[in-house]
DNA sequence: TTGTAAGCGTTATCAA
DNA sequence: TTGATAACGCTTACAA
């Protein structure tokens, strides 16, 4: 039962390893009977090229490796779902790990997969990073990298994120359209360059319809459970906004429970609107409008930077950045 | 920039390649000092042994295989959480595939983990899945084998699944004790044996307290979007159910849209409780009673079994199965 | 057109 | 205690 090698056909049909080889790759110096006994007996006997010693001799896997925070969350198994269509039909593997939004993590598989001698890395950064020099690394060993939503401006390297300017920007005009002023806004730690984007957006919205900017309407918050909560409970307390814009799945759900925990009416004493994934907004109470990620487009659009990096379609170092539009859903609790 | 290997280490040492290898693997049969010098130049160098010719070596990668029929579905993603959470744990890779519900891109993941030569494969059969010779065939070639969750009585393997039986029985159960009497089961395709096992837990509830069970009140849908849909409006107009048990995520939101789209009340004139994951069940119009898989902790169990089988502390032979008992969370609009 | 041999990085066997 | 050599499966100069 064990698995046929190139060594076995060579001797069943008395040639040597290397005309086996030859037949099976190339068409060229080779007698054209032979090849034809040689692919014959190979599909008989089921042959395949066994991919570990072509690494091996290739130094090359045909492997991709994905490293996300998390995989169960809407947004990045809906990313992988892209990344992996691609990979599938390119003929790649993909290989995944979640950092857990630890840095420390993260540089840990960062080297398992550079060890594994993955072709190419495609990663969302942990919510810790700050340090990018794991990634500088393997950019210096030649390792071709796309980053994805996620990224950083520590570093020069391929990357696809969603308009999050554009798509905060929308979500709070719509917010002061309907009539709101005090709009908080429940987004995720600091330093991720997605939170400043939006941070942005946030704000030109604001300053576009004469709504001065108020820092303590902004909160970030980390990925421990409770904290969306406390945050909100303060805020609710001391700022009593009038709508609330959150960036975040978990921010959205854990904002919307603790307001109505509050016996809080939505959306009369405060408008939602949240950045998401989540495929039930529809069906929440009231119903919550969103600005959605197209988190499969933006795992499909990496994976193809990525695969055409490997395969010398484009260059490694023309550095760019695909930004690819957000999509906003509003609804109201009549529909 | 290129990695470091044993070669290089002999040569900066003058020592021949077999005696480093010696002085980094084994402690016998090596002068102390030597083995010293050659583990310190080796930490200077951060050298790392070469996991693709170790696995050429050895015939294994130290990677497990998963095939999944989707990522992006809270129970999948959650239990390859626990699989990966249990990998890293003790030193392996997962390696990940989806067979989007197709029984022939099942076999074909299969076919490339097998050439990956990956130590075990952990997987949840496609939806489409009856014929698992693919599967037979990877335990005579004597690849450690765990199927969880979607599991099939035509193979003796390795199983963890949710107690199925136990959690529709009580769903059902549920419904009855608040006073329903016409209760429809909307479910997954017939040949899964996770929806014959919820049938009949289903029906042993009903017998029990002495309804009769009447098969148009069980409806069987495909994986196809409009499905559901299609089958509770003919459901609602013919059958008339006072209540519906739906059997994953997508079955209740689907069900729940298209009751809520008749204009139907809910719970007053249809009741509702699913078997799903989705974590935001208790902030929907009205709150959705849920029995909940374990999801992390099968994907846990599964790894677990699986790995104590590739490191020989489980017999390949001892085939069982574990059932992980399901969660019922029962809500009503009042909390 | 085909075969021989070296090499990818590692370990195991045997000899020194 | 150390070193030379073969082997894992494959490809590719180079030789025949």
């Amino acid at each position: 039962m064990e698995a046929i090698t190139i060594k076995d056909i060579a001797k069943a049909l008395n040639l040597s390893t290397s005309t086996v080889s030859r037949a099976l790759r190339n068409s060229y110096e080779i007698n054209p009977e032979t090849k034809k006994l040689v692919l014959e007996y190979a599909e008989k006997t089921n042959y395949h090229p066994n991919p570990i010693a072509l690494s091996l001799k290739e130094n090359r896997s045909k492997a991709i490796g994905v490293i996300v925070p998390e995989i169960a969350n809407n947004f990045f198994s809906q990313a992988i779902n892209g990344i992996e269509a691609v990979a599938y039909n390119r003929g790649y593997h993909v290989v995944i790990f979640q950092s857990h939004e630890s840095c420390e993590r993260e540089r840990s598989n960062i080297q398992h997969l550079v060890g594994r001698k993955v072709d190419g890395v495609l990663i969302s950064l942990s919510g810790e990073t700050t340090d990018v020099s794991h990634l500088q690394e393997i950019q210096n060993k030649g390792v071709p990298l796309v980053i994805f939503d996620r990224i950083s401006n520590k570093i020069e390297a391929n990357e696809v994120i969603a308009d999050n300017f554009q798509g905060a920007f929308q979500a709070t005009e719509h917010l002061i359209l309907s009539g709101r002023k005090k709009i908080a806004h429940i987004t995720s730690p600091s330093l991720l360059y997605t939170t400043k984007e939006r941070l942005e957006g946030y704000k030109a919205a604001l300053e576009k319809h004469g709504i001065p900017f108020d820092e303590d309407l902004v909160h970030y918050c980390g990925f421990a459970p409770e904290e969306a909560r406390q945050v909100i409970f303060e805020l609710l307390d001391k700022q009593k906004p009038d709508a609330i814009f959150t960036a975040s799945d978990r921010l959205a759900l854990d904002s919307f429970a603790a307001v109505k925990a509050k016996g809080i009416n939505i959306p009369e004493q405060v408008a939602f609107i949240g950045f998401t994934n989540l495929q039930v907004a529809h069906l929440l109470d009231p119903p919550l409008s969103t600005v959605v990620q197209p988190a499969f487009e933006i795992g499909r659009t990496a994976a193809e930077m990525l695969l055409n990096t490997i395969e010398n379609k484009q260059s490694i170092t023309a550095v760019k950045t695909i930004k690819i539009p957000t999509e906003v859903n509003l609804r109201t609790s009549s529909n």
